[in-house]
DNA sequence: ATTATATGAAACCTTTTGGTTTCATGTCAA
DNA sequence: TTGACATGAAACCAAAAGGTTTCATATAAT
């Protein structure tokens, strides 16, 4: 639900999970066909499609004699989310970056830039 | 410099090295100053903000005696562009969560949405 | 000059990760 | 009913990850 067993980071750090991520997510596909699309082993694949599972990026159906995966996006709000902290970040200078990133082409809310402290040694909570 | 010696998936997989990067993106610090905050051994702090590093999130710079570490955002850019393929699901039964997320009051541009699949369950909040 | 501080490298350890092969079970096709 | 197909569990393995302690070195302070 919406304790996932696996962290979001954690089940995107592998590449592969990222590819897996990218090939179902238009349609579900069964666990052989997915593993065609992949140099490692069916039983690899298999795996790492239960913790994508674990961490509620997609979900599982079974279908007769196969499992069915098709991808759920909601988890990668939490991402979302903290990428989004970051935002204050992405002024002037990042800004033709992030031009390219967000590609949609809604502007960027105009946020106060961060100054770079040189001697500020204050710690906070 | 544009090539990481580490992904920048994999450098924030580590919830440790996520709160190293909350705690210095508003100033520069020095490693043992930094460690204070942390439960683990100075020396472990020092490989994670080695990593970081590594992945272009942070920079170091020698000031006297000791190492000062400051917060590099863009690498998170790559992060921000692979969410922003995400996009198109993020439609309508999301939207009240994507607007939570993107809390900076910039709406998102209509894309068009993606269906989901025909036995398309009901989503827990 | 001597001592204290700040740090990274090294060696080492344990757990996790990503992969394999083998095997048992359920389902579909003849 | 017999055999092929689809899959996950298990046992196993090597490498990576995350941590520790110890030690050497550079800089600061007395």
């Amino acid at each position: 639900m919406t304790s996932p067993k696996v962290d979001v980071f954690q089940a995107i750090a592998d590449p592969t999970r990222r590819k897996l991520l990218r090939l179902i997510d238009d349609r579900e596909m069964a666990v052989t066909a997915i593993s065609g699309h992949f140099p490692i082993s069916r039983t690899a694949v298999s795996k790492h499609l239960r913790i994508l599972a674990d961490a509620g990026l997609v979900k599982e159906r079974k279908v007769g004699r196969e499992t069915r995966y098709r991808f759920e996006p909601e988890p990668l709000l939490e991402l979302k989310r903290w990428l989004a902290y970051f935002d204050r970040f992405w002024d002037n200078k990042l800004s033709v970056l992030q031009h390219y990133v967000e590609s949609d082409g809604s502007a960027s809310t105009p946020s106060p830039a961060r100054l770079q402290a040189s001697t500020d040694k204050e710690k906070k909570e």
